[in-house]
DNA sequence: GTATTATTAGAGTATATACTCTAGGGAGTC
DNA sequence: GACTCCCTAGAGTATATACTCTAATAATAC
């Protein structure tokens, strides 16, 4: 593998692993054992390693959120773009940790995170047409369709700051993909009142399958 | 003022103009007209600091998410519960920004704030039970009623950190408590398909005060 | 007044971090 | 062999950052 996609593919997994905010150029080079000054050849700075893992994602993301426009969705379509869509927040997880201050200090990532972000709740607006048309759940005004998008997009991407945060034990219990994907649990759980009721039983079955283990709010706290 | 709390109070206002991470412990103390030897005879470290700070944080959401338990709950109950969590998330908005590595680097932090999470779902799950007594929503299950309440906290966490990422424009305008109240807009969102007949029409009404002046979702992009 | 304690200034330090610079190796081409 | 081009090593640097240390001053108690 050529020395720049190491590199991209070792800052990815330290960032995942420690948070972009713990990892230096330095460490990026230790951990490959290169030298920093071939880490510098191959990008300007850490902001462009940082672009480029970004550019990924995107990709990887407007891949999984195509919509076909020639049918229906299915329950099936829906559950894969749920899926697939945590599979990519899994992979990137670092990116919307801190995301505030990368887009801070990169004008490129933050107007292109900017139209990313509005792509994803067009997507997410055209699945909610899709799955209407397909029966299964009620069509909405598209003001209110706009809204619940909106609401699925910050559920999802705030699940995983909600599982480092306050579901952690005492234990430095690292994060694993199934718990992530309880995630899909909570978006189900948005939808839920919209399902037809032909539909209604076979969402809840799959809404099911990704409950999450956690104490109930009563015994929480 | 004691230098103390002045240290406090500057702190939290640099930190929320321009994120924890952007703010050294020597930019307080030049921000004071204080020396950094001052500021460290006051807090053994930056961490104590932002630790006093989330206790002023805490003790604030915790007094304004108060519960009743003499009497049911009314819409009017419910549009302060609001508010109010929204101006304390203003007036600390610098917090759930950096809140992972925060929470990373200081253990008491990470305890307290899971803690104060927990609290705070508690609540609103709390707040879901009045609403219903006093008939403004319709009663749900004990999962159902968790798993909104848990829907409600994570948009709400979040909303700040979309308006930031994803509807900030080329020109840095700053954020508004008026623009971070929109998140009204979708937390009540979320409640639409729960409320009963009687109430229907004032809620949405309320929520029609919050509405966002974003452009639609065809709009965007 | 004097002793004690609380507060402050400000220079200074150890460490980290992003990044630079120069020298050179290796592979291919003529 | 010599030239070129791509890649790499590794020492080095400027700056920032959290924090320390000492000495001095203000406040308070007796």
């Amino acid at each position: 593998m050529k020395t720049r996609d190491k590199i991209l593919l070792s800052s990815l997994e330290l960032f995942n692993e420690r948070g972009e905010r713990n990892v230096t150029t330095n460490h990026i080079a230790a951990h490959l054992a290169i030298s920093p000054g071939n880490l510098y050849y191959h990008f300007r700075n850490k902001s462009d390693i940082i672009y480029e893992i970004f550019l990924e994602y995107e990709k990887l993301v407007d891949y999984y959120l195509q919509i076909p426009d020639d049918r229906q969705l299915t329950v099936e379509d829906m559950t894969f773009y749920l899926e697939s869509v945590f599979d990519g927040l899994w992979s990137y997880r670092f990116f919307h940790r801190d995301l505030e201050f990368l887009l801070d200090s990169d004008e490129r990532l933050r107007r292109d995170y900017r139209d990313f972000t509005n792509r994803c709740l067009a997507a997410i607006d055209r699945i909610f047409e899709g799955l209407a048309a397909g029966g299964v759940i009620q069509p909405q005004p598209a003001e209110l369709r706009g809204a619940m998008s909106l609401n699925v997009w910050l559920v999802i991407t705030n699940w995983m700051a909600f599982l480092k945060t306050a579901h952690a034990t005492e234990l430095s219990t690292s994060l694993t993909l199934a718990e992530l994907k309880q995630g899909i649990y909570q978006v189900l759980t948005l939808e839920l009142p919209y399902l037809t009721p032909q539909y209604r039983d076979a969402v809840m079955a799959i809404r099911e399958r990704y409950r999450p283990e956690l104490p109930s709010v009563d015994e929480r706290s």
